[in-house]
DNA sequence: CAGACTTATTGTGAAATACACACCAATTTA
DNA sequence: TAAATTGGTGTGTATTTCACAATAAGTCTG
């Protein structure tokens, strides 16, 4: 106990925020806690940095360890740090946010969390500690981020239609696009290969399907283009 | 020494990216060190945080321990904290970043601090720590804030002049911007006070006085309007 | 005081972009 | 074959962007 006392009187934390999309809706990944303080509060997935780990491979490394997720790029985006924003004595936390595709991955709430699972973003409550503040934070961070890098394709499947990428941009900026303008702005782009073949199994007409262009954006960034809703 | 090396085990600091405007350049303040590490070697103004402080009063107060500089709203970007960025322990450090009207504030330098003073952006040599880098940072973020929103207004003297403005946003953002669409554009927005004066004691045509209508801009922000440049 | 000098100020046309909006097309299923 | 459902497309208007150059209002010099 002295131990943990002596490193809690300066300690630093990540706190990773991971947003996720399903097809529909955007969640994030939160973990029960399954000690105390804040014993079963949800909680972001967050733990003590190392003293020898860099942060980010610490967001990398407690990201793991908490869920199972592996190899998730994660981005930070600023520490907070109130003094009392632990109870338990100074820690100030680095968060971090990322967006994945959530059928891509599968969690597996390590044993000190009692659970982790995904949230939609509307219906989460009160969290621990300052992790609402956190979320909210990372949220309008990701909001901007979606709109001025495609990262959105990424998270839909090899080939996707039109609406489902639109519902994409819906679900994540929470607010209706029109669909004539959103359809024309993202074909002008020119990001998007025209695979020439068909959705099925669907009960009415069935709409083309799409994949991203990953080698021409590239070349359009070196050449100084920026994606932009 | 017992003390510092225990609080070295695991620290956190923060730095300040000061950036000024005096008028025709735009310049950051920068302390040279007193002591080890990288004594004598010019450093952004910063140090460790009280245990019991929180990171943007102890971002204000060693700001002012180390330069005299009092007052001044500081903003926070991201943690620094690769493992060896401090040769004497681990440190990591929250950056901070703010603007400032030079001629507002008198710099007096803490007697551990050999010096500070304002430099040129572009002439600033090789810094100590991994201090370059979060000036880079910071220099990134403060262009993108001031297109985003108008605080660059409040680094000219009250009364100003268009030709004064455009130049301060072109060292900002070190561009060069259109005359004409550049006084069109922020003239459209109604921010500025027509103050029916006139420039006085140059020798050429002497150009109309502006003042910034910080209340119509509150107004308009309230409204739901946004400032971009 | 005239002419040179320096900077301030202003407007226009073309091009690109944003935006609102409504109808026909292709498929399934009853 | 008709209804239901979603996919797909085009046009006109308003707004914004951008490049661009001539005149105006002072000071200075001889």
């Amino acid at each position: 106990m002295s131990e943990i006392e002596s490193f809690f009187k300066s300690a630093f934390s990540v706190d990773n925020v991971i947003f996720g999309f399903d097809g529909s809706d955007l969640k994030v990944l939160l973990i029960q806690r399954g000690a105390a303080p804040f014993k079963d509060k949800w909680a972001l997935p967050g733990d003590l940095v190392y003293p020898n780990e860099n942060l980010d491979t610490a967001a990398e490394r407690v990201l793991e360890q908490l869920t199972g997720l592996r190899g998730v790029y994660l981005e930070q985006v600023k520490a907070f740090g109130a003094v009392n924003r632990h109870p338990l004595g100074r820690v100030i936390t680095i968060a971090y946010y990322s967006l994945i595709k959530i059928s891509d991955y599968v969690v597996t709430p390590a044993s000190f969390a009692q659970s982790a699972s995904w949230h939609s973003i509307a219906q989460v409550g009160e969290l621990a500690f300052d992790h609402n503040e956190i979320l909210d934070t990372c949220l309008r961070r990701l909001k901007h981020k979606v709109r001025m890098t495609p990262v959105g394709f990424e998270l839909l499947p090899p080939k996707f239609t039109l609406t489902e990428l639109q519902q994409l941009y819906e679900s994540i900026l929470d607010e209706k696009l029109d669909k004539r303008n959103f359809r024309k702005k993202i074909l002008s782009m020119n990001l998007l290969l025209d695979l020439k073949e068909l959705q099925e199994g669907v009960a009415h007409r069935p709409a083309k399907l799409y994949q991203f262009d990953r080698a021409n954006y590239e070349q359009f960034v070196a050449e100084g283009f920026s994606f932009d809703l």
